[in-house]
DNA sequence: CTCCCTATTTACTCCGACATATTTCCTGTG
DNA sequence: CACAGGAAATATGTCGGAGTAAATAGGGAG
């Protein structure tokens, strides 16, 4: 049972407008905090959230915004709601782990390594083969697109939030170039994904090695509308992230 | 704006459990409708769905219940609402395509081919790359799934909802095999859209080839797990789906 | 004539109570 | 002793109202 209460859902009526906090709403901090128990493990799948009015009085908010909090769990498949039975927490393969207040709510707390490496896992199978279709699809805006993105990556470096936009930015535009709106969507989450793992851990050597060359060689083959090198060259950039995650698991 | 009335929502309250249809609650059916009438185009991105008790009188249900399919389109990142600027339809990449149920939406009606052709572009770049991590991570339990899947596929034909059942059973044991939460919940989105294909358009020569011994070629390549012949027999799987899609897209 | 400040309108957010459906337990019968 | 039917208990689903934050429009000053 949550014993904490629930004043960390206070801040969130101060800050106004988009934070990407716990919560601009007393709901989504209910959310935020039932999310997070569930990805953490604190309530297991077929774990009962039984009593309605006891987790309202539990978290001080009344009824109706726990409800919404769970409405909103549950269009994320993370439990479902039934008369009498009670909120019961889904099994695993119904949550929707690609959702990205999802993936917020499991690098919360501890994340799970096997989750992170089964991401980059997932970075590594689609990326390369965006940056396939990319180099026959794209066009002089995309090209402009991953242009300035790359300029960016130059002038601040990836130690600086700004420098980690670009990456993301560089990334994106490679997406779009796609033409393919369900790559997009995956990709916006796997962003998140690694924007929560660089953010969660401050490892200063993350950055073994100067990433812009390759970037160049990514943009130089989806310039060139070579799709094969375009893919291997890609192929190598989430390797080395691939391989960054996998040591350390080992710490 | 929607005229007709919510009479559709009686029937959810009758049939119990485990529904399938436009929402086995209240405030299921109306996200239903609002969600289908944002995936149609009907409001498009940037518009405003003004008026909390307009809408709540206009579908003839109380706010709460508005409210609350306001919250799970929220949730899925169809829509934003803010105090005094309204409920405001977010872009599109904005929207949480891989989501079951907004795939359900997108295929309520007349389902855009684009984003068809994406998802099973998605799906041959996603499964073949499965393949070849199940063919070097299954074991005995993952194999039996596999091999009674087939079994099914023989029994009844893919022109029976059984059969189509066991095709998906079939894949999903591929996706659990890897080892890769990411993966699985992916496919379970890839699968939920194919059967909404399938199920939209019922087209008798939608299957022009036995489908069954490139089912076994896969599953002999994992079953001996040699990864790369996997992975080529599902690119051969996925391609003919690829190629169906397209074909049907000249319609 | 333009810019800034203020007040009003507007629409979302939160709250507490009522109605309804379902599950469980108990009792009676075969 | 087992099974079926009914009643009670409990949680979900629904409803209308009050509070509050924000955007727009209007007025005044520069």
């Amino acid at each position: 049972m949550p014993d904490a209460d629930l004043t960390t859902a206070d801040e969130n009526t101060k800050q106004g407008e988009e934070a990407r906090g716990p919560g601009r709403r007393l709901h989504g901090a209910i959310a935020h905090k039932l999310g997070t128990a569930i990805l953490s493990g604190k309530y297991a799948p077929g774990d009962i959230l039984s009593g309605e009015v006891a987790f309202a009085e539990e978290l001080q908010v009344s009824r109706s915004a726990y409800r919404e909090a769970i409405q909103v769990l549950t269009a994320k498949g993370l439990v479902a709601s039934r008369p009498k039975a009670g909120t019961r927490v889904l099994p695993r393969d119904r949550w929707n782990l690609l959702d990205p207040e999802v993936l917020g709510w499991a690098f919360a707390g501890e994340p799970d390594i096997e989750f992170v490496r089964s991401l980059f896992e997932l970075r590594a199978i689609v990326e390369p083969a965006a940056a396939r279709l990319a180099a026959q699809r794209r066009d002089k805006a995309d090209l402009k697109a991953m242009k300035d993105a790359l300029a960016a990556m130059r002038r601040h470096t990836l130690t600086t939030e700004a420098g980690r936009a670009a990456d993301r930015d560089f990334h994106k535009a490679i997406l779009q170039a796609t033409r393919n709106d369900a790559l997009l969507t995956l990709s916006a989450s796997i962003g998140a994904a690694v924007n929560w793992t660089t953010q969660f851990k401050q490892r200063a050597r993350a950055l073994p090695r100067n990433p812009i060359p390759d970037h160049v060689k990514v943009y130089d083959a989806i310039a060139a509308g070579d799709a094969a090198a375009a893919a291997e060259a890609m192929n190598v950039l989430v390797d080395l992230a691939l391989e960054d995650t996998r040591s350390s698991m080992e710490d």
